[in-house]
RNA sequence: GUCCCCAUCGACUAGCGGUUAGGUCACGGGCCUUUCAAGCCCGUAGCAGGGGUUCAAAUCCCCUUGGGGACACCA
């Protein structure tokens, strides 16, 4: 038999990496088995529900490229596929339930078990529902809106969970309260319609977060009632942030599209996060979809925590994005030129050309796809500002305006302003006055770009034009001696 | 507080009784070099502690400690 593997989300909130960890082992399981990847939206809890999340669900899904056998918009032979659209049949298991002694009413109000746990609060003993319906024989309606539907957990007893990397857990009864199946409002609990549905889904493997961990009794005894065999189960450990506490919002960005639009490719998340906590158990690190797909098996779980180092999700965007050919580069770097103001839709005031050239240049000094703005920014605009210590190390020699004015009016003359002319003026003048071409270069590099860094001198100047270079030249010269005074006054 | 899970360099991990404890990121040094990157070479750095079992323990067992998670009409 073939394997079913889910990933269940609830549309309460942004994706979060580590659900989408979580459909990464999913989906990967599944697709190295040959099996099926099926996605079910749990969206049981109407206060939290929100349809921008579930769009986020599938934009970030759709990103990552995993896709799905079955669910919503793919339809299959279990649908629906929103628990939304399932009430009557959760409420046929619990009605069954309840016909058969395994569930009963509960008609307590909000405030009656407010006031319980208030009590339990100070007595420090056993936490939960007291059971106070369970003897009362309440008959209702799954649907009424004043009683729940709790399940009778027995008194004594252990309840044994099987999992697939940490064995056999075992659950006391007793600490177990008689949980709510049905809630007043008519929607199951996660407890139930998780059951019913993995269960006539026909799901093999239900690997979850590590969280489940204590519930899973809960879902265990349940299976019992229905007289169903529960599915294997693969807790996941979680995420941690660098305090090693669980990865949430105060740690960051935690919602997959926010790597998105941090510049991250979909490919980096895919890799990155199949390695979190999964290892091939060789010395690979980039891997492709292919690779992971191939390697990708339970024995390779992690049972620890591992926190999400961004250090090294910026390295692999690094071996990535150097990987990319320049022209799919270009293209995957164009929406962050837009969203920064550096060009529009269609280029302008640049030109294909030039963008796929910058892109060319920038190719080994960026990180993620939105880098350009803080590492290149004088591609796009006249430098304002020249880096502080580049000033004082580069500007304020005796000699430099008269250097650049030299320099500028050969550039200038130059009628071919390509690589080796500009490189052969350089080092010419350089030779001619007896100095080391860096004495040239390194001003030049400052008078145009602002900055001290950046692709070679010679590509960066080809890359900007021969007017730009001579007007920033001319510019920079101009506010030589303002900047020495300047700097002569503080030191 | 109760229950549960976890424990190898700072981080991600390999190791499943016998290894000089390996790799990757980061960090430090060097090479290359017009800067920054990239690349290459080298290096620092780890089995939480204590008991067992065994000829032999990072590997198996127990305890302690530490970290994390769960204790809802949320998932």
């Amino acid at each position: 038999m073939s394997v079913r593997l889910r990933f269940a989300p609830s549309p309460t909130g942004l994706p979060h990496v580590g659900n989408i960890r979580t459909a990464i082992f999913n989906w990967l399981f599944a697709r190295n088995q040959g099996g099926a990847f099926i996605l079910r939206i749990e969206d049981t809890d109407r206060d939290r529900y929100s349809p921008e999340a579930l769009k986020a669900l599938f934009d970030g899904l759709k990103w990552l490229g995993l896709d799905w056998d079955e669910g919503p918009q793919a339809g299959g032979d279990y649908a629906p596929y929103f628990q939304s659209q399932r009430i009557e049949i959760y409420h046929h298991y619990a009605q069954k339930l309840v016909e058969e002694g395994w569930a009963y009413y509960c008609d307590c109000t909000e405030e009656r078990l407010r006031q319980l746990r208030e009590a339990q609060k100070d007595d420090s003993r056993e936490a939960g529902y007291d059971r106070h319906c369970r003897g009362r024989g309440i008959v209702g309606n799954p649907i009424d809106t004043d009683k729940v539907i709790r399940f009778k957990v027995p008194l004594s007893g252990t309840t044994r969970i099987n999992d697939y990397l940490r064995g056999t857990i075992e659950f006391d009864n007793t600490l177990l309260d008689d949980f709510v199946l049905v809630k007043s409002d008519g929607f199951p609990t996660y407890h139930l319609a998780n059951i019913v549905d993995d269960h006539l889904m026909k799901i093999t493997h239900v690997m979850r977060g590590d969280e489940w961990i204590s519930s899973s009794a809960k879902h265990i005894l349940l299976y019992q009632a229905l007289g169903q065999k529960p599915p294997m189960f693969v807790h996941l450990p979680i995420i941690l942030g660098p305090d090693k506490s669980k990865l949430s919002k105060r740690h960051g960005a935690t919602s997959i599209l926010d790597y998105k639009s941090m510049g991250y490719l979909p490919e980096v998340m895919f890799n990155f996060l199949a390695l979190l906590g999964w290892s091939p158990k060789d010395d690979r690190e980039i891997m492709t979809r292919d690779e992971l797909i191939e390697s990708f098996n339970l024995e390779g779980i992690n049972q620890s925590a591992s926190v999400f180092d961004m250090t090294k999700l910026n390295w692999m965007n690094g071996e990535y994005i150097r990987a990319l050919p320049v022209d799919r580069l270009a293209r995957e770097i164009l929406p962050f030129l837009i969203r920064q103001g550096f060009i529009d839709e269609h280029y302008r005031p640049y030109s294909q050309e030039y963008i796929r050239e910058v892109t060319r240049l920038m190719q080994e000094r960026i990180k993620t796809l939105a880098d350009l703005q803080e590492e290149c920014p004088y591609f796009f605009n006249e430098p304002v500002e020249y880096d502080e210590k580049g000033t004082q190390k580069h500007f304020l020699k005796e000699g430099t305006e008269s250097l650049l004015e030299l320099i500028t009016g050969r550039l200038e003359e130059l009628s071919d302003f390509s690589g080796s002319p500009i490189e052969e003026v350089i080092r010419y003048t350089a030779e001619e006055l007896g100095i080391g071409a860096g004495k040239i270069i390194h001003p030049l590099r400052l008078a145009i770009s602002g900055m001290t860094k950046g692709p070679g001198l010679f590509e960066l100047m080809v890359t900007l034009g021969k007017d730009t270079v001579v007007r920033r030249l001319k510019k920079a010269r101009e506010r030589i001696p303002d900047l020495m005074a300047k700097y002569k006054a503080y030191n």
